[in-house]
DNA sequence: ACGGCCAACTTTGTATGCAATCTGGTCGAC
DNA sequence: GTCGACCAGATTGCATACAAAGTTGGCCGT
């Protein structure tokens, strides 16, 4: 896969270049339409948003920070392709902060909160219904924004933004290891953990979230890779 | 205080100069060398350690993803001012994470790591002996670092780059709110809490750890701060 | 005298050029 | 025939030049 592939929109207004490249790369890393590995060369990219490569760096060096791209001095930047011990700590990761995040939720959740979630969940079923490999990537997307929802509504920005890093990652993670396409099995999850916090009932939120997310790694395969250093070079382009 | 009073080092080797640079500002920032509202300007900085704008520019890019920087579109940037509301969420998200590191922790110390917490402690003890505010910086350093050990230990990575960003932040909140240079304070606290370690005493050092962060936002003074544009106006330069 | 406007200066945003480094291939020696 | 060194191409790292936006101070009009 090519990242010339990607139908990005013409940059309209455009206020901050180098963050609408960033935001481009990062749905285009997410929707798995970028294959962990693939490089992302500077000037290729330059050409493809028509911008200078200084634009580009910049853009690559805020993903290199979140974590969806790796780069190396004087060779490049790649899409990260996370090893299963990183798959491992993100969802660790979340499994600490999600629980934390629905109590938190659950202080502050108004009817408004409440139809933002239905909205998200309706997307979801809409998704759902379909078929399609651009649709399997919307509903992934649209899965992460439910997660990412619940952390703005919990009101902690700096909690929010590890999530975002965190839900973006583990879209990274589910590219390379998910076994089945069933990144959807946990869609029933977020109606039933939506039901939770409206009840106002953390402890049980808190309980679904975390096998929601149990399930959701279940359906990896983190073997450690046989030849791991080969599977690596042989993905890697 | 000027960033032109920081008296830094040639930068030797100088394998990347934009992360070197990151890391010269971000010690002065922690080390409260360099006041919050602080403007770094791309040229000032740059002529200081005799690079490009291009090399700044990268650096407070990074820094401003760490939130110990706040950029403005063609504004500049500056050391980042962060409010009462923003340092409430830093020690909220410690109180969360922290306790789940030393659990994880427990699972993995051992000699080596316990050698390294005395080290850290028996540093603290020795700066803490001392007086004078070049003294009191370094202190507060190794107060920090005793937390990050505890992230490394714990073999997150994730969780562990959580834990640079939010010590960071920390030491700004309380160069900004501290009421006194109690910020030591806890320095028992630490000693305590390797002990919880070393029992493998997770619950133990969980309650430790919340404490000492308790402590630590109990010694600030976070109220909405009277006049607030004014009072940001009278610091930014 | 006060308020708004305009112009010069300052600072940031972006593009481009050059040097350094790495990659891959080819040629030569053993 | 294989291994090693060297060379050409490509790519990144950095610096500089130019463009755009913002800020400051003064000037003019009311």
């Amino acid at each position: 896969m090519s990242i010339a592939d990607y139908p990005f929109a013409p940059l309209g207004g455009a206020e901050d270049r180098a963050m609408a490249i960033r935001e481009q790369l990062r749905e285009a890393i997410i929707d798995r339409r970028l294959a962990p590995g693939t490089k992302l060369g500077e000037a290729e990219v330059g050409a493809l948003f028509d911008v200078s490569r200084t634009v580009v760096r910049s853009a690559l060096q805020m993903l290199s920070f979140e974590g969806l791209v790796r780069s190396e001095r004087n060779r490049g930047s790649f899409v990260a392709n996370p090893s299963p011990e990183e798959a491992r700590q993100v969802f660790d990761s979340r499994r600490l902060i999600e629980p934390a995040l629905a109590a938190a939720a659950i202080e502050r959740i108004g009817p408004a909160d409440v139809a933002r979630f239905r909205e998200l969940l309706a997307e979801e079923d809409r998704l759902m219904g379909q078929r399609g490999t651009s649709v399997r990537r919307a509903e992934i997307r649209a899965s992460g924004d439910f997660h990412l929802e619940l952390a703005r509504v919990a009101g902690n920005a700096v909690l929010a933004r590890f999530m975002e890093e965190l839900v973006a990652r583990s879209s990274l993670v589910i590219a390379l290891y998910g076994r089945t396409g069933a990144s959807s099995c946990g869609h029933a999850d977020h109606g039933s953990i939506l039901g939770a916090l409206e009840q106002r009932d953390a402890a049980l939120a808190a309980s679904l979230l975390v096998h929601h997310i149990d399930h959701i790694e279940a359906d990896l395969d983190l073997r450690p890779a046989s030849g791991l250093g080969l599977r690596e070079a042989l993905a890697s382009e």
